[in-house]
DNA sequence: CGAACCTTTGAAGTGACTCAATGCGTGTGG
DNA sequence: CCACACGCATTGAGTCACTTCAAAGGTTCG
């Protein structure tokens, strides 16, 4: 539960009690393989949710003609789930992408949480209210710019994510996905992928060791991407006042 | 308040103190005029929340090059402004896409509620999660379909909306929205909006009369389609044993 | 050292865009 | 009550970003 509470803790000063709270949520902690599936039926069922402690994982959704998309991704500290709570079936599916160590609960566990400390309500809603920012952002670049534009911003949002539970930034780094599944973020074909991927090296604006990746020109990057860090942007203070 | 109470009441019983809650959330009924933009700054300030009582709005952001996308539609019964909440600034711009009736209230009224009524917090954060849900699904529909299936898609969405609080659904109707704000929705320019309308109706899957449509083919509609109707599917039980 | 998976590149096809013009409906001011 | 303006819908022609199909080159790992 450390980055949990880290990434928490940095926006908002948590009480022993809240820290318990969070601790007590999550009893069970588990460690995945590269390539599990998680939240579906026949595993753990969708009732579940999980807290990153350490890994890479993403929430994707197949269609019926075989195409796959890839709708957000999760790294240590984030609370994977969420979408899947208010229905009996789970929504999408969860893939585990790197060795992973995971806590897992019940979202029954959530009510009493809620129940005992309003302040924790307030947290979880805020992180809901958060990610649905970012799926409105990714919404946004999905449907209304380029191929490079959409590469772009997923590269960043990828370092920004990294960036944020480690001490110190690093300049080159892998981006833990496929050019496969990096189509399937940002709905492209791998192939198309491929391609842009030359051309941002090819003008100077990333370089490339194989799967490592190195940002050159982070100027050129944000200008061509549109990303916004929500994480940055963050607020808790509309109830730290009176909780 | 009658719109949000039905459409929760539909879905957990409320009590009289949870309904004295929700009323009392938000004292301010205003009336706007079609074309009114709410969650600017200028306005009232991204920390506002409202509840839907009568007409239609959506949510959009605007980018550098002129282009605009709209990420969310807003019925009767909704609650709109949950992606502002965690922030300083607005992320998005709502606006009153007809005459509408308006609950009003800041999101700081939330912070009382979440703590006299933990029933009340796991409710809204259980609509939240379906929101996530729901943007999951248009990220899909946008990333990884054909033009074709997004319209239909988003005719399928329109219609479940609809008739959600409507007492009797109506079969035929208007979407809403002008064609340019279609493409908008689903990522696609007004010409060809136009077009995939044009093909719909040749194929006999709808029919058209100026701006109302009736759908003549649901079965093919769905089919095209692939929408899920979270509303239909949405399960409350998870809470609602404990609190 | 071979199999499986991923990346890279080429060539041809197409869904959707851009540009552009015309048509239509409604409201408003003269 | 007409004329004009404005927003919206419709259609055509040409172009382009991205896809599809196909094949070859790399990497990783048992």
């Amino acid at each position: 539960m450390k980055n949990l509470l880290a990434k928490y803790g940095q926006l908002t000063e948590l009480s022993v009690d809240e820290q318990e709270i969070f601790t007590g949520l999550a009893a069970t902690k588990r460690e995945y393989e590269s390539g599990s599936i998680l939240s579906v039926d026949e595993l753990d069922g969708p009732d579940q949710l999980y807290v990153v402690e350490e890994g890479r994982l993403f929430a994707s959704n197949d269609l019926p003609g075989g195409e796959r998309a890839i709708t957000r991704l999760y790294f240590s500290g984030d609370i994977v789930g969420t979408a899947n709570i208010p229905f009996e079936k789970a929504t999408q599916t969860i893939t585990v992408n790197s060795p992973a160590v995971l806590y897992v609960f019940p979202r029954r566990n959530l009510v009493e949480a809620f129940a005992s400390m309003p302040r924790v309500a307030a947290i979880f809603y805020t992180f809901a209210a958060m990610e649905n920012a970012i799926l409105n952002d990714r919404l946004v670049s999905i449907g209304r710019t380029r191929g490079i534009s959409r590469l772009a911003s997923l590269i960043l949002e990828i370092t920004a994510r990294r960036n944020l539970i480690r001490q110190s930034p690093e300049y080159e780094f892998t981006l833990g996905l496929t050019q496969a599944q990096i189509g399937d973020a940002i709905g492209l074909t791998e192939v198309q992928v491929n391609r842009l991927l030359r051309t941002l090296r090819e003008d100077g604006i990333i370089e490339r060791d194989g799967s490592r990746i190195k940002i050159a020109d982070q100027a050129r990057l944000e200008e061509i991407g549109l990303f916004k860090d929500r994480y940055a942007d963050l607020d808790l203070d509309w109830f730290t006042d009176e909780l």
